[in-house]
Formats: C-alpha cells, structure tokens, sequence
DNA sequence: GTTAATATATTCCATAGCGATATATTGTGC
DNA sequence: GCACAATATATCGCTATGGAATATATTAAC
C-alpha cells in the first residue's frame, strides 16, 4: 500500500511528534536507541520510521535538556547499549507534549474535515 | 491557555501539515493567501499559525507542483487579491495527504498512548 | 570466513521555517 | 487631514535539522 507522495507528509509530520514518541517509549521502562526506533517503526506499521541521524542525535538533545537520562549497560554476550530513562522533567514535558498533540491534531482534523481520525 | 515548550511541537508539526491544510480549505471554493492563513488560525484556535515567510513560498511551491492554481482579482475598494482553486491533481493530492495524515494520526496515538485524540 | 542483524556514531548537504522588514491599500477614530 | 490598525502580498537572511551516506564494533548464523 503506497499513497502518492504520503511519504513527503510523512517524513515532514515525523519531525514533530519525534519527541513525543521517544518520550513516551521511556516512560513505562528504559530503552536503549535502537530499540526505540524499532518500536516505533513496528508499533506504527511503518508509518513513521527514523533515520539513525536523527534519532542518535535526538537522544543526546533529550538528555542535554534534562529530559531524559542515560546510561551505558554492559552485558556478556551483548554489545554496550545507553539505556535511556524519563526524568522528573521529562514527565512534565511528556504531558505538556502529550496535551499539545492532541490539540494539534483536533485542529487539523477539523480544518481539514477528517472525520473521527 | 500555553503549553509548555508546545510552541516547539507545534512549530514542527506544523511543517508536514501544511500543505493539508491549504489543500483543504482550497477545496471548496478558491481563497486568497491571507484569507487562508486566518481561517487556519481562527479554525485551530491558535493550535496552527502560519508566518508570512512561511505562507507564501508555500503557496507558491504547491502552484509551481500544479496542485493549486492562482489568478488575481483586482476589486474597486479591495488591494488585489490572489486566488487560488484546487486542480484535478491537487484533489488528487489531497486525498493521498487525507489518507497520511490519518494513518500518521493513528500511528502517534497508538505510540503515545494517547486515547480517543 | 562471510554475511546479516544489532547498536551507536558522525559528516555533509539541502530544505525550509520564521523573525524582521518592506510595500501598498482601505477603514476608523480623533 | 492624519495617525493607526487591519488587510494583503512579498523577500532576505539566519538557523535548525532531517536524512543519505558512511563508519565502527559486536554477535549470531550459515
């Protein structure tokens, strides 16, 4: 299933809810990078994936902001992973990002006359 | 009401919209640059806000791609104003970006866990 | 021993959003 | 008559950033 040119929405829309996302794939557990992107690419069925030049780069902004905390776990049998962990701010931000979302998207439903989307 | 750091968000978000949004409100009948900006804003409630800078080159992108096309229409007691109408291939275009933006839709919220947005 | 998958990392380039600014016209209040 | 706000279109220049390409290292599979 290809939808003409979806792929430009797509790629576009992505840079938004990036952080969101992220956020709230630490927030239940840590999670390391590409594990993250993973999830994402299988939990949205593709419709969003990352590229590992955003994502890494993403990760270091996070924590850099204080919004996300890693550390690096060594494992026999296992290369280092960061483990990444949603801080006390990080929760705030999720909400506030969480809250934004939503309105963005009751606002482009409604302008763009998407019914129950 | 301001969301923390939502402006952030937004400001993305907004990127990969766009172009939904103009398609849209060209649907029905052709609208003029500034008329689209303030029904988006006024349509969002402020969720959407377009800057000028950001407006315009759009509008001009989408005609240059031949999804819109533009005339102007000079009016006794009015500046000239710029109308745009949808072409056959920006309905097109537009369905496609319906169909993106949804599946993109369902994608976050599933994602973010974000119930019934 | 070669390939694929996992996992993190960086460089470089093109795109594009937006603040600032400009121009022109019309309507309103004083 | 004049200042000011709103309408309407337009562009310059800065900056952020997404992504292709590429690199490195480890483990598993064959």
């Amino acid at each position: 299933m290809e939808y003409i040119n979806s792929h430009i929405l797509e790629r576009e829309l992505k840079k938004g809810s990036a952080e969101l996302l992220i956020l709230s794939l630490v927030e239940s557990r840590p999670r390391h990078g590409y594990e993250i992107s993973k999830l994402i690419e299988r939990r949205s069925e593709g419709a969003v994936r990352f590229n590992v030049a955003s994502l890494y780069p993403l990760l270091y902004r996070l924590e850099k902001r204080g919004w996300i905390d890693g550390r690096w776990v060594e494992k026999a049998g296992q290369r280092r992973r960061r483990y990444y962990r949603l801080t006390p701010e990080g929760r705030k931000i999720l909400a506030a990002q969480r809250r934004g979302w939503q309105a963005f998207a009751a606002a482009v439903n409604r302008i763009a006359g998407v019914e129950h989307a």
